[in-house]
DNA sequence: AATGAGTGTTGCACATGATGCAACGACGAG
DNA sequence: CTCGTCGTTGCATCATGTGCAACACTCATT
């Protein structure tokens, strides 16, 4: 692995949390204000990071055109998009939707709620992969071994006291969930909102994006919230559907 | 600048084309196999690049991350002040900026003028949204039936005789700031006191703030203060490109 | 004016770390 | 079974990236 490539990357999530100066970014990255200089000019040059009258760096276009064809290359997210409208005009609640990439799990669309009383999240935001619904869909899907190995390297973070504790009850969880065709986040992550979720299987019938409709308690109830299940993946398995019929991607 | 680096980044843009797998990217960016392997694993490793099952590479989700976690938190304040900053010092005025939310047009940052006579104003209030120039320009970005909900809710005080007086008026008056890029307020909230305003758009080319200008009557003339508005739009639009990222080298 | 602390920048000698080579392994096709 | 293709690894060589120290510049303080 290159040292030196592996420095300049590291930069830019770096800036993505807000602009910084040479020094900062030479102490962060722990190298001379040289070696940065020479990174963030590199990094400049092709338009990743952008410096700004004050001469602070941050994040540039190019990254963002990059981004818009990365995602673009997600196809999940073209076939299933219209299909998140539709639903979202019917029940209301935010939908969102999901894909596991690299030990993580993604939002890559959203459909904000009617309601006044909205969820926050993000689109690209890595989720809560130990209790979202979403993640358990995605993760349970997994082969075995997989899954395993990525239940032991996982901090457990108890959000609530609904969130999962442990790797054991994460695997059990997502053994039940990978059973049943559907998960659910009952104020595992915040005490007063709910998420049920379900699978969109491509032509293998690998899943490969995962749906979930989201609401907090004082809109709807836990139970109310079951009740739309069936709608939910139905909608999965109509993206499914369109999205493996589709055949071959690109 | 680092030719390691370079080399890795120049792959970017070759897999934003479309999938490619090891002999390509080595070929196209004149390397060794086993120099490119290592520059994809470094990628692969920040997340920058994904390989899929067939073992191609293709951009990996966590380019759209950043980009997204960027933008959140990107303050147009930060970007603006500066350039407020050097107009306020060539011509003199108070300067500007504010942003549309909920429906309020709000200032979010000001330079006092260094004439005696300034006018009243404070950051943080909401600006009189129907005579304002800046208010002017980031309404009438507003996509048609939103401007009309807007226009229909409003009340049109007259602060003097030249306030916008209805909503008719005013959906006129934002349709042709609209259309020729910049506005004025003569007089229209205080009758001594005229301004003039330029938006400042984003990457995706929507106006996402909006800058102005203001003197009283008894320091320049309006037609005086009209003389300015190239300078005052070359402002705006600076900030604008430096905004969204594609900006000038040193 | 003079001073000093805080920046970003340049040139350079050194050795670290990136490079290409060649050999290996895995896979599929003929 | 053999050839061809593709990804991977270990290694010797030296090109490249590195830290240092000195410089240039701005700004604030005296």
């Amino acid at each position: 692995m290159s040292q030196t490539v592996d420095r300049a990357l590291s930069i830019l999530p770096l800036l993505a949390q807000g602009p910084a100066d040479l020094g900062q970014v030479a102490d962060r990255l722990g190298v001379h204000k040289s070696t940065a200089l020479r990174l963030l000019r590199t990094l400049h040059d092709h338009g990743l990071v952008y410096r700004q009258q004050d001469q602070r760096y941050r994040l540039g276009a190019r990254l963002f055109a990059l981004a818009q064809e990365a995602v673009e290359n997600l196809d999940v997210r073209d076939v299933a998009h219209p299909h998140l409208v539709t639903l979202n005009e019917q029940i209301g609640h935010t939908v969102h939707l999901a894909v596991y990439e690299e030990s993580e799990v993604l939002y890559i669309d959203k459909v904000e709620s009617r309601y006044p009383v909205r969820m926050y999240s993000r689109i690209g935001k890595p989720v809560a992969i130990t209790v979202a619904a979403v993640a358990k869909l995605l993760l349970g899907d997994l082969p075995e071994h997989e899954r395993r190995a990525i239940a032991d390297k996982l901090d457990y973070p108890m959000y609530t006291s609904r969130s999962t504790p442990n790797a054991a009850a994460f695997l059990k969880e997502l053994a039940a969930v990978r059973e049943q065709g559907w998960a659910t986040d009952l104020g595992g992550h915040e005490e007063s909102i709910n998420c049920i979720g379900a699978p969109i299987r491509g032509a293998a019938g690998r899943v490969v994006a995962a749906m979930s409709v989201s609401a907090p308690n004082v809109v709807v109830t836990a139970e109310e919230l079951l009740t739309l299940l069936p709608l939910v993946r139905r909608t999965a398995d109509a993206i499914s559907r369109e999205y493996s019929g589709s055949g071959t991607p690109h």
